[in-house]
DNA sequence: CTGAAAGCGCTTACAG
DNA sequence: CTGAAAGCGCTTACAG
């Protein structure tokens, strides 16, 4: 029982005790059993990161960052892909449930009442990447989609452009948010136009991009400008620019978000915002594992910002 | 206890009495705790999937897929990322093994002799993806890489193409059988010149064909075709291509591998290998299920062939 | 085909 | 700070 103790690292073992249990547990290779742990503890060692998709890169790089400090401190990540949906983002926190994990990690803060509930009802720690929110009690990491979104806005106006189209897929919350940022900075600036605004809730993809250029640009000259809510739509716009033969920022300037490696490549160079995905993988899991060891966290919403990434395309 | 075999399926039970255990199992909610499970059977209900890398779109397709027929069973994934690294695939297993995994989906078949070991003392169920092996032993689901980069090198040779490059990175097992496959078709034409192969370990990347196709159109015209061993580098050459106004494929012919979604919509669009890779997620995740299952698998190897896809840059 | 016993390898809660 | 007891919720192996 004291070995047992001794290696979990609980306070009151004597320091000498420890020692040498850890010497012995070394000498033999002794490794604790996680299913008996989970089972007597009613706990595992699994942290579930649920993210909406994994052929967005974004998502990608937060998770290979967050598993790196998750698996640093022994703890598994499982994997679960929500395709953007709440009622599929519930059903997968309902399934990992069972396997009691440790911690949870979600994007965005659009959980249905039944997923809340779970995670309140067994006291879960859970934190919730890629935006920020003014819930004292939710424990958050990201930055704002309105502001980076106003950023670009801004930006494009400054480029002396007017008619500024805003063009989105998915249609998540977080490219509504944007939206809302591509708005409030054209009201304020006196030249919004709601009928510049371009949805599709298809996924987003290069594909996308070339078909949304495609239409918007039959109305120049009356759009000037044209942001993207993600690099690739951005990058298929910028092919399709090419085929119709319309200069880039000439005829019609180009913007993205989020800053894909490929991004610094396009030609022209593309416009963006970058966005500290990667760390926001980081911090969150650092918060999580700060919670599992009950510790109060010093802060529980961290905003890490955004960059505008100004090239050659606007 | 019967209660016990009916809910899992055994053969011996009355089929009367699992159908009255069934119905009452669904009325009450029951559902079986895993880790009790995992500890009194001594096999968990995971399924360890360890690919090179989640920043190539191949390895997110090929895992979504897995996951899918995984998850239909009632089985956890988790990933694990090599980095195209047997050493880091080994300590990835080591890892696993604690929480004994019902089974392990590894990508190639470049195991270190510890990880074969392993999995062999352990009598843990394996299946090999993305190559075909002759090892009578080993279970693995995938294509011929070699045939396929041989099928695209005698494309070019047909198109009058005779200074053919091969330009590859990360240098992994797969792409080294690619240049053999390269290699030997150009022998046997009687155009072969080591010269011409251009090896870069660094990741596969856009920022990396850009650099590449710099080099080579260098030589021009000594070279009038490259295959590029990934779409991505192949991206980055059109991009350069285009930037240093080298026309392509009349200026030089660029190839790629693999079939990203991208590769419909560049200039011009991309000609290359589509390789299954959503299958063979798919078949290796069933074939490892009937395993679990205690069937004998009707192939232990299963070669799910490639498509060579014509555009517009050869 | 069905059931009573024992145990998987830990941790919790209770004493000392 | 240390330890003996009980139990987490299943399955295995043994009887009937």
């Amino acid at each position: 029982m004291t070995a047992s103790r001794a290696l979990r690292g609980e306070r009151r073992v004597d320091a000498e005790l420890v020692r040498r249990v850890q010497e012995a547990a070394q000498k033999i290779g002794y490794v604790p059993d996680p299913a008996a742990r989970a089972l007597a503890s009613r706990r595992s060692s699994h942290v579930a990161v649920l993210v909406p998709s994994l052929t967005n890169r974004l998502f990608v790089e937060l998770l290979e960052s967050a598993q790196r400090v998750l698996r640093g401190d022994g703890f598994q990540t499982l994997i679960g892909v929500t395709h953007y949906d709440p009622a599929e983002e519930e059903q997968l926190v309902r399934e990992h449930l069972l396997h009691r994990p440790a911690g949870l990690l979600l994007c965005g803060l659009a959980q249905t009442a039944a997923t809340r509930r779970m995670v309140a009802d067994q006291d879960l720690p859970c934190v919730y990447m890629m935006e920020t929110t003014a819930e004292p009690q939710a424990c958050s990491v990201g930055f704002s989609q309105l502001d980076a979104a106003a950023a670009m806005t801004r930006h494009l106006l400054e480029r002396g452009h007017r008619r500024i189209a805003f063009a989105a897929a998915q249609l998540d919350p977080r490219t509504l948010q944007r939206l809302e940022g591509w708005r409030r900075t054209l009201v304020e600036a006196g030249c919004h136009d709601e009928r510049l605004v371009w949805r599709d809730p298809a996924p987003s993809s290069v594909a996308l991009g070339v078909r949304m250029f495609e239409q918007i640009s039959a109305l120049r000259p009356a759009v000037d400008a044209i942001f993207f809510n993600n690099d690739d739509l951005a990058h298929g716009a910028l092919l399709a620019a090419a085929r119709l033969d319309i200069a880039v920022p000439g005829g019609i300037a180009i913007a993205g978000f989020n800053d894909l490696p490929e991004s610094a490549y396009t030609a022209p160079p593309l416009t963006t915002v970058r966005t500290p995905r990667a760390e926001v993988g980081l911090r969150a899991a650092e918060l999580l594992l700060a919670r599992l060891r009950g510790e109060a966290p010093a802060v529980m919403q961290l905003d890490l910002g955004f960059e505008l990434v100004v090239r050659g395309s606007t």
